[in-house]
Parts: structure tokens; C-alpha cells; sequence
DNA sequence: CTGTTAGCGCCTTCAG
DNA sequence: CTGAAGGCGCTAACAG
């Protein structure tokens, strides 16, 4: 079928280690026999059997992304910027491999040989065994968006505490006092994260934390909707609301037009994320946006250079999130 | 490092040929040296080293999924839902290797043996070249989402031009006579078909093309907001725009907010393909959704088929799409 | 600079 | 039912 090696050594009159070598620009070969065994190469179209190739190098040329799950609860704009950040990042010879972590029965499959190493998006703490897997059995390991605590590992996140913090001080400094939180998936390291810059935000300027105001999402539209109905149902409603995320913003702020309440005149809505629909929402949302793509570029960067160098440096890099400001925020009404 | 076949026949007191019959479960073992075998593997944690496999059997286990690109002109959704629908097909064996077409400098390491077979989402002509390459090369192919005239492949589809013509059709009915449309990305298939649809629907019950009411578009958010802009500039505005995509109605919803047009009172906007917003945005948006998620699903199944039954049957699929009626469809006013 | 030889881990004849 | 031998395509010593 398609040409090998030896074929390429036959038409060239030399050992197929002499093409071996050619191919793979040895110095060890002269130039005139080198470019001589290319053209043939050329014109065969010759192209290397990658299993052929990882067998005795003992290099698969995959590399895994793994989500903590493909079917629920992972945003398609979160997935599309991942997925294109390592793509980015990622050199030709290796192939992006995506999987969901829960629909592995057993992870028997995940090993050095198949994976030359492994980007894990994290989102819950459900990968917790996988991690330790990974580690046990050596592959290369780079954690993205959730912090792994006590492990060597490279492990990439945004500042999600910090960036809720610049959030909610903008609205705070827009004069309103009763903000309340529609807080994100439950287990979610990113929910905790944003919950307590929220805090600190509220106890930075010396305003309460108040549990009505505090009420529970899971980062779908849906629950945002709710969220939001909740809170206008409270007799002493707040002024602004951080949602964890700007799927809920969307589901906020229809429960908002629902029951006329205009925003940003009556309420004030920010979000957490960026996606692509919130700077066209009525009002475009103001928010915190997360390097997604930057991050997962230079997670996918760093993986490469443990394996190509065989060096691994456990560390712990935070990407700064950046405040957008849109059209939902404004001075609260007295 | 890891455990071989090797390893395993040494304790076993067998030939490593025995031991890879057995993992494999070949009749010819018998049923005790089988068990005894496999709790051997089992106690190892053995995995198989799939290059090994692959190189003698000549079969990967990569399925490739290609985008015509990953960079833009892909909705997130759409690309979630594609990978998704893929992911939840594909026996586990295989491993899902997602590129986008445009970041190939050559097609050379597309081979037969490096992918036991590709499912290429098409969404534009630019990918004629790549699928004239994978029939040469006899890669198994399955087409989604694009028609590929006279071509000996698997194909599956949403009708476009159906969901299209059902929409303007329900728009009409309404008593609507002045329909605009804001047309898709330039040369994507999708976009004539969905034109098509609307041009019959108008053709079916009497009205008038007219020339001013199409305008260009090109699937992002922004375009939409250009061109409804572009509609509202009108002397004789259209009492009805039907956008060729959600994103793009997004665009139309915040040009209209803009300009103090209410949906659907003053105007009625309708979208296509259900985007994870559409029901959330305000109003909610009445529109056509296109499967998707069971078109990757359906072309995985079949890939799957013609790879592990060497039989390939040229086929063109056609999907329904499902007319979703919510806010943003209103009698015409007078 | 080039060739010979061996072997990566696995499956498949062909003999027992 | 089991084993011995060979080879998939490629790279890596080791010789020349």
C-alpha cells in the first residue's frame, strides 16, 4: 500500500537505516544522498507510520485533554476556548486526543505508552483519583483551572478570588450595599474562588454578609432564572447581584424583564467568564473575563516542554482576569 | 516498565502467544489457563501498548475529527454539540483526535495508518482538496453537514432548506409580507440553503423577493448587528427579519433595543439553530433547531460500521430539524 | 558517512 | 488447546 522505508532504500540504492537517517536529518548524512532520498521520499509521498515510530521510541504522539465530564455542566464556550488554546500551542507531530473523564469505566488505558502526556481541565474534585493516577504512573501532567493542592504538579489557573474581589469593589463603588451572589456549581473549586472575593469585597468595605443574599446555582441559564427569582421575591430585595457566571446573568437577567424590573436602571447585574453572547445581551454585561484560551496555550506549552525535555518543575501559575466593562452596572437608585 | 504479554506468560508458566490469545479472548483457550490469565494481567494492571497493536494490525484507533477550522466561523455550540455527539458514539477503543483543516500546511500524515477513519464536519468548499485526499487514500469518511455533490461518501445532513421554509413559512402566517433575512458566512453551504428556504417559502405564497430586504452576513453576533442596523435604515423596513443564525439574531436584538424597536410588537425576528441561549434571551427566540448532536452521533455510528466491516455504502442522510416556537414571532402590526 | 543486526510489543501462521 | 517462529515499520547500537 503506501510506501515504507525500505521501498524508499531500494529506489536509492542504500539501507533503509541510511533512509531512516536521511529522513529524520541526521548529520550523520551526506547532503547530495540526503537530498536525493528526500525527493524519492517526495514522490512516493512517503509518509512515517506513526505506530511504527512510537513503538520503538516509546512516544505515542498524544496528547489528552481531559474535561471533568463532556456532557453536562461545561460551558460550550468554555470547551470551545480550551480546545482552541491548545490547539494553538499543541506542534504538528502530536495529536490532541479530547475525553471526558466520566465516561472512562476504568482508566486502565491511560498510560504512558498511549499518552505522552495529559492536560487535565479541571472542574470538580472528582478527578482527584485520576490526578493521583496520572502521577503514580509518571505521565506528564499539567492541571488547568483548579487548584491541586499538596501535589507536584504544574497546575494553571485564573485568579478567580481576585477578579470576583475588582467586581463586586466596582459595583460596591457605584454606592450599592445590598448585593447579593448567585454562587456557581456546587464542588466547584471556581465556585468557591469567586464566592470569596465576593467576601472580601463585602468585608473590604465594611458591608454585611447577608445568607438571604447569598443563593445557590449551578451555572446553567436555568438556574440563574431562578436564582434571580428568588431574590426578587425577598421583601428587603438588594440593589446588585454577582452572578458566578454570565449563563446565569442570561437567566438573571430574563427573570429581571419578566417582572419588569429594568436593568441596569433598577438592578444592577454583572457576571464571571465572558462568553460570546455578553457584550450583545440588553444591557451587555459587565464582567470579569478568565483567560481561558491563554491558559490553556500555555498549559499545553509547558506539557511539551516536560516531555521534550524530560524536566518537570511543579508550580502553581495564576493568569490574571480582566474587568469588562459594559452596560449593567449602574449607580444604585434612591 | 509498565507490564507486556511477556511478563505476563512468565508467571503464568505459558507462551506469551497464549497470554495475548487469551486477553483477547480467542476461542481456541481453554477456559481456566483463560481466567488464570487474566488475573494475572488483572494483579499487573496490564495495559496493551496500542502502538504495538496498531503496528500489527494496521489499525490506529484514531478517528479524526475535522473542522474546516478552529478558529472562527465555528460557534461554540456548534462545536460542543459536534463533539459531543461524537464522543458519545464512539467505542472506546478509539480515540477522538479533533484538528481543524486550516492549521495543516499538508495533508501528508493524514494517512490510512495513522487514522482508521475521519468524520469531517464541513462547513465550507474549502475542504474539496482534503476530501478528494482521504478517497484516494481509501480512509473511511463520513461528511456531516454539507452536501458533497457526485461523491461516493457518506453524507448526513440537516434539511436546511426545509427548517428554513418551515420557519418563514410560520413567519407568514403571522401576516407578515415584508420579510427580511440577514444571510450566513459567504460560500458556506449552510447559507444558500437556508436562502433557498426563505426564497421558496416567499415564491409559495405570492411574495416578492426584493433585493433590499437580503442582506449579508456572516454568522457572528456582530454581523447581525450590522445588518439589522443596515434593515432598520430602510425607508420601507421589513416587519420581519429571519436571521440565519442565532448568534446573528443576538446582533438584531441589541440593534433593534438600540433603536427602541420592540420584539416582537414592532418587529418579529426569528434565528436558526437553537444556540444554549436562545430560550433565555428577551425576548425568548422562535427559531429552527438543527440536530447536531445526532447527526456527529449518527456519522460516528456509521464510520464506525464501514471501519470494523470494511464495507462502505455511499449514502446521503437528511436530518429533521424542528421548528421551536417561543417570543419573538408577533402578528404584524397595522 | 553507510550498512548490519537486533529489537520495540504484539498478533498470526504453522506445527505440534 | 498450546508453542515456536516470524514479521509489522522503524530506530539504535555497533561495525566498518
Amino acid at each position: 500500500m503506501s510506501a515504507t522505508i525500505k521501498d524508499i532504500a531500494r529506489l536509492a540504492n542504500v539501507s533503509h537505516t541510511t533512509v531512516s537517517r536521511a529522513l529524520n536529518d541526521s548529520p550523520l548524512i551526506n547532503r547530495e544522498t540526503k537530498e536525493r532520498i528526500k525527493k524519492i521520499a517526495r514522490q512516493l509521498s512517503y509518509s512515517p507510520n506513526f505506530s511504527a515510530k512510537s513503538l520503538v521510541l516509546d512516544r505515542s504522539y498524544n496528547i489528552g485533554l481531559f474535561f471533568s465530564t463532556l456532557n453536562t455542566g461545561t460551558s460550550s464556550t468554555f470547551f470551545y476556548e480550551t480546545v482552541k488554546g491548545v490547539n494553538r500551542a499543541l506542534p504538528s507531530p502530536y495529536n490532541l486526543v479530547v475525553k471526558g473523564i466520566d465516561d472512562y469505566a476504568d482508566y486502565r488505558s491511560v498510560t504512558r505508552k498511549n499518552f505522552d502526556g495529559v492536560i487535565l481541565m479541571s472542574q470538580s474534585t472528582n478527578d482527584v483519583e485520576f490526578i493521583e493516577l496520572l502521577i503514580e504512573r509518571q505521565i506528564p501532567l499539567v492541571v488547568l483551572n483548579r487548584l491541586i493542592p499538596n501535589q507536584r504538579v504544574v497546575n494553571i489557573l485564573s485568579d478567580d478570588e481576585l477578579g470576583a474581589f475588582h467586581l463586586v469593589e466596582f459595583v460596591i463603588k457605584h454606592g450599592h450595599r445590598k448585593i447579593a451572589i448567585i454562587e456557581g456549581k456546587r464542588g466547584f473549586h471556581s465556585t468557591r474562588q469567586r464566592k470569596a472575593g465576593y467576601k472580601r469585597a463585602l468585608k473590604t468595605y465594611g458591608l454585611p454578609l447577608v445568607p438571604a443574599y447569598c443563593v445557590p446555582g449551578n451555572y446553567d441559564v436555568e438556574s440563574g432564572y431562578r436564582g434571580m427569582k428568588r431574590l426578587l421575591e425577598l421583601s428587603d430585595r438588594p440593589s446588585a447581584v454577582f452572578c458566578s457566571n454570565d449563563d446565569m446573568a442570561v437567566g438573571a437577567l430574563k427573570a429581571c424583564s419578566e417582572n419588569r424590573i429594568r436593568v441596569p436602571e433598577d438592578m444592577t447585574i454583572v457576571g464571571f467568564e465572558d462568553n460570546e453572547f455578553s457584550a450583545y445581551l440588553t444591557p451587555a454585561l459587565t464582567m470579569v473575563k478568565r483567560p481561558i484560551e491563554q491558559i490553556s496555550s500555555e498549559g499545553t506549552r509547558r506539557l511539551i516542554e516536560m516531555i521534550e525535555s524530560k524536566k518537570a518543575e511543579p508550580e502553581t501559575i495564576y493568569m490574571n482576569t480582566r474587568l469588562i466593562i459594559r452596560e449593567s452596572v449602574a449607580a444604585v437608585p434612591h
